[in-house]
DNA sequence: GTTCCTGCAAAAGCTTTGCAGAAGA
DNA sequence: TCTTCTGCAAAGCTTTTGCAGGAAC
């Protein structure tokens, strides 16, 4: 078993998931493919190498990693959920031509959110299209 | 028939679609309840006064009216799918303790968008969580 | 041995599609 | 009359759920 399987298996384990070897390896691919993936993606791409994975457990595992912020779910366009394993605040640009999905850096302090004075803001998410 | 619904009408004579009574109606909506509605509160909230309404009829008049740049998509939660007739460029904030969801003021001007340099950028979309 | 996880199948929800009849120009 | 729209029903997708068998510790 690689360092890096050690690691990975170090991030789950502090965060009380059990890591599985579904898990380890769903976890493996969203940090080797910063592609922002579809969990039919993740199946499709995953389903070689463990015959046996059912998509239920993929979604399962990302429900589970999702819980503990250990990815962010992108909804950019209606029926595609996406997952990002970047937990930075960034943003999303969806090149439109090409379908991919960029990441850019933001600043999101620099909003005016004098509208939201009083409310606590957990989540932001920036995305642009074209 | 009022000047409210011949104002409407030509909005959208002006855009090429015929101005059904069905179309004006949720149009009707969308200006008066700006709650970000889904296609099932505006089913449920038309379908007393529009007793022969289909929800097909109104997932036809809002695809119609996003086609046309009438209305805006908002994916905040994933199998949620909201739309907004403002098109201004400002942010939505979901309040999770009420589930409302409250406009407010940005300026998407002001992003280090370096990193998208040679990208022409059509839609931006900003929301908060909290 | 006990607990938790996986994977299949079925169910649930949301959205789209096909088509016949109706309405409007 | 001819075109376009509506509304029903059915299909298509994505995601969730229930449950029996299996793996891990």
């Amino acid at each position: 078993m690689s360092r890096f399987f050690g690691e990975m298996r170090d991030e789950l384990v502090k965060r009380g998931i059990k890591p599985s070897h579904q898990r380890l390896k769903v976890l493996e691919y969203l940090l080797k493919n910063r592609i922002h993936p579809t969990v039919d993606q993740i199946y499709i791409d995953l389903h070689p190498e463990i015959p046996t994975l059912s998509k239920s457990t993929v979604y399962n595992t990302l429900n589970i990693f999702v819980r503990d912020n250990l990815v962010r779910v992108i909804n950019i366009e209606d029926n595609e959920t996406r997952y990002d394993i970047n937990t930075k605040d960034h943003g999303h640009f969806k090149c439109e031509a090409c379908t991919r999905i960029f990441d850019f850096q933001i600043d999101t302090g620099c909003f005016a959110t004098k509208d939201l004075e009083g409310f606590l803001i957990n989540d932001r998410n920036v995305y642009f299209k074209g």
